[in-house]
DNA sequence: TTATCATTTGGCAAAGTGACCAAATGTTAT
DNA sequence: ATAACATTTGGTCACTTTGCCAAATGATAA
């Protein structure tokens, strides 16, 4: 591994490093269709308000979100949609381990 | 964030911190073309064999590849290729945020 | 100004991660 | 059986992450 591609490679897993997270992920798929502010954020999730701060602070860091303000509150939105169907493929790693799972469970 | 949720996007999160390691990206770039043994892996990575062995045993788990023995030897391919084609998002952000970071270099 | 609302920040404890070394396992060759 | 090779596993340590609380900031309203 060059230096090249490790900066590279380490740069791109900082980017799988924000996402790699349940709650991360929910204020996305929140996201997906309009902008909303932490404080709709907040009510789905089950954590403190400070958090919910803290993991959109942590999306916008790698520049998947941007914010704006408006008032008193402040509006995250979604930069990079193309993320969301990304998921595809991961949901093929799931799907099948599944299947894996089940073969194992069931040694005809 | 309801329980099924909570599951579902663990799950999700599970994977995609499999992915979150500059060692385990370059793993699976090998991994591309052909399968390769622990040996062939640890000569282009800068680190101890037992490192390697453990960074492939997360994606093992992840499902992200699999492993056979031949001989003395174990060999891992890559399972998921979509994977590695999913990345082209992640640079998509990464980009972005090089041209917001020059961007904010040259304010016209 | 003072109060209030929305959000962020700092501090702390608990849990998780990553890297190395040394020891253990599994396989083939002598 | 013993030795040699390829890989994994266990232990330890430093570092990072996560989540909560309390305090600080920023903006509007009274």
């Amino acid at each position: 591994m060059t230096e090249q591609e490790q900066l590279r490679l380490t740069a791109r897993a900082a980017v799988l490093k924000a996402l790699a997270h349940p709650t991360r992920l929910w204020l996305l798929e929140q996201l997906q269709q309009q902008e909303h502010c932490v404080c709709d954020l907040t009510d789905g999730v089950n954590a403190d308000i400070s958090t919910v701060s803290k993991h959109l602070s942590v999306l916008k860091q790698a520049g998947i979100i941007s914010s704006r303000r408006d008032g008193k509150k402040i509006f995250y939105r979604l930069e990079t949609p193309c993320l969301l169907k990304m998921f595809g493929c991961v949901e093929a790693v799931l799907e099948k381990n599944a299947k894996a799972q089940a073969a194992l469970l069931k040694p005809s």
